[in-house]
DNA sequence: GATGAATGAGAGTTCATTCAT
DNA sequence: CATGAATGAACTCTCATTCAT
């Protein structure tokens, strides 16, 4: 039994590597093979590990799961948020938070098939999804409504309901990331041009000659 | 064992009937369990029915939940085209698209709910999805497309990729759609208010006096 | 997944063989191989089924195991009561207890260790024990100090403690049926007969010349 | 691997501590969760040890459980010896063998617990129990029937089967050690006066008027 | 002396499928 | 047509043991 030690990051370096290679073989076998298809012999075999190595570093299959979903987000975040607050315009921020979300999910294609396949998938003991649409908009959704609303605070943006509006960026970015899982081969670029050209166009506010 | 007379029509009544029960029963069980969750003895239970007579109308699991997505097809196309048509205009029938398929998944939640449990969570002997992007692209899209460049073409339209706007009117009423699954009571219709002010406005051609 | 009608005792004829069977599997491998050896594989492999089976016919284990110990007591209890009914005294019940009791455990030796083996073995998900020795009291003590009690109340018994005479007595009887459970080859009658005579001797009362 | 030196008491002072140590948290462990939950690591964690250290310091988990029964052993005769030999008379010893029987089992419960636990649940490879039936009756039947044995020739005991009353006085006991083991709170008194009124009446010869 | 890491076998359970009745 | 019974494979998880450090 290994120590209980989570709320204290106090994983020796050989351990966190071992973690990181357990994690890395579920990401691919769940690109490959599904939330269905991801059973731990497979996880295991594709890390050229004994199943008993997973079951000794993660709890169960649902904690390793789990941070198949929040290493993605952690990445996601950390190569985001410097673009974000690089740009020193609301519609600056918008562009970057677009531009720098399809790039990322561009550049990290299975381990967004993974987490897709996760978060549809891991269901609790009660039967209801592991991760609740209420997780997934706090985490995603949230910050985008809140760069929106500063936006129409500051007068830089349009008239809008916020949180609509970064919901629809969001499903336009969440479909890109299911076409992207679904076909490799598929050129994100023009989805982009015309994507960022939708929305800068819709958060702006009415040009002054508008009717 | 059944003959095998599916190619041309020959189902009894009675029979249909069967498969309709039995698929209205799995709808339920992928509504409330999720794909994994679904198992035949469970959507059996649910139909008030032996197992045993599951295998009997449907040649395995897989071709009753591939009739879970298919049925549902039928049914959205059935509601959708005759709205669709009745449109004297092509934005006219950019906006009965929109909102006939909102109103669709609006009142077939549970539907919709089990058939993206099946699109996401199928997969065959070779671990890739059974359903790929380019069955949903063909399905959903590709019409959406034709009825966008028509517009186009006949001038009531402006100048845009028509494929990739298809695209995205898509993954926004899918968005709305995986939001509806996942929260019973979520009210729909700001969501697609706003996102028929969007597109409207981004399919029309420019006003005369922009730059 | 079978249908839970275990309340009305609804079970078909060939479902309750097969229960009987495996029960009687499971009886034969506990008392070779003790309660930790009892897997269901040998359970299975003993009664010549598949593992599978097991599961279809109870809902787990542990269902399996309780039925050991209910079926025995059930045995058990078929074979004594009407003995001690027979009796038309008090001490004729007392002699009758006993001796039904010794002569059904050395005829049910295997099923006894069996019992044995579930009930010292068998523990619930906090890992308490599943038959508390409250249980085994109320089944076993219980009515034999109800039989004490009533001799006394009609005078034919002597006075003494009847709730810790019949646990003594029940001491003894467990404790011959553990030796007979741990030496298949050995003689009983004597035990039985230095017991009958020390506790139809304890529970008789004083003989009138007593000091 | 340390060398095998168990035959002659060899081992240095702190390694006898740590074994100390270790059997005890067995005995906690045992007395806890039973022999089915009695893993290595849930006894290191006990002890607040690296699952190693017991293997290192035991050949194995069957020899750290023998020496839960064996310490115990060890400590049961070192009280009770003294007593008995204390006695001046047969009676006296029978007395003294009950009574300190009974107090140590009071004052040692968990301990006593524990060994039943691995008593019932140990097993050897051939699947027959690590502790047979004749292995406890040579270290507690033996001693108590010679001492009967002893009390007869002297003429202070009367007649009767001094092996059989040496087994029925260890069932009551070990009945007691079940009862005590599984309700902690239990008072034994007024369950060790009536077994030691029904012992000393049964084994002293029948007063001199008795038909 | 002691540790954490890894193994590999075996546990109970679930499930799609097959088949005799 | 429909059923209940059975199979056998695959699943996650546990655990005693081994071993390099």
């Amino acid at each position: 039994m290994r120590p209980e030690n989570e709320s204290i990051g106090q994983r020796s370096f050989i351990e966190e590597a071992r973690r990181r290679q357990i994690i890395d073989a579920a990401v691919e076998v769940l690109a490959d093979a599904g939330f269905g298809g991801a059973s731990l012999a497979r996880i295991a075999d594709r890390a050229g590990i004994s199943k008993g190595v997973i079951s000794y570093h993660f709890a169960g299959k649902d904690e390793l799961l789990r941070q198949v979903v929040i290493s993605l987000y952690e990445n996601g975040a950390a190569m985001m948020v410097p673009r974000i607050e690089a740009a020193d315009s609301a519609l600056g921020r918008v562009r970057a938070y677009i531009e720098s979300n399809l790039e990322f999910l561009d550049t990290h294609r299975r381990h967004i098939t993974a987490m897709i396949e996760v978060v549809f998938g891991l269901r609790g003991a009660d039967d209801r999804p592991a991760f609740t649409a209420e997780d997934g908009d706090n985490a995603s959704v949230l910050p985008l409504a809140e760069l929106l609303r500063a936006g129409q605070d500051s007068g830089e943006l349009g008239d809008f309901d916020a949180w609509i509006m970064a919901q629809q960026i969001r499903d336009s970015i969440d479909g890109a990331a299911t076409r992207a899982a679904r076909d490799p081969d598929l050129d994100l670029s023009p989805y982009a041009d015309q994507m960022l050209a939708l929305y800068l166009r819709a958060v702006q506010p009415p040009p002054p000659g508008a009717s």
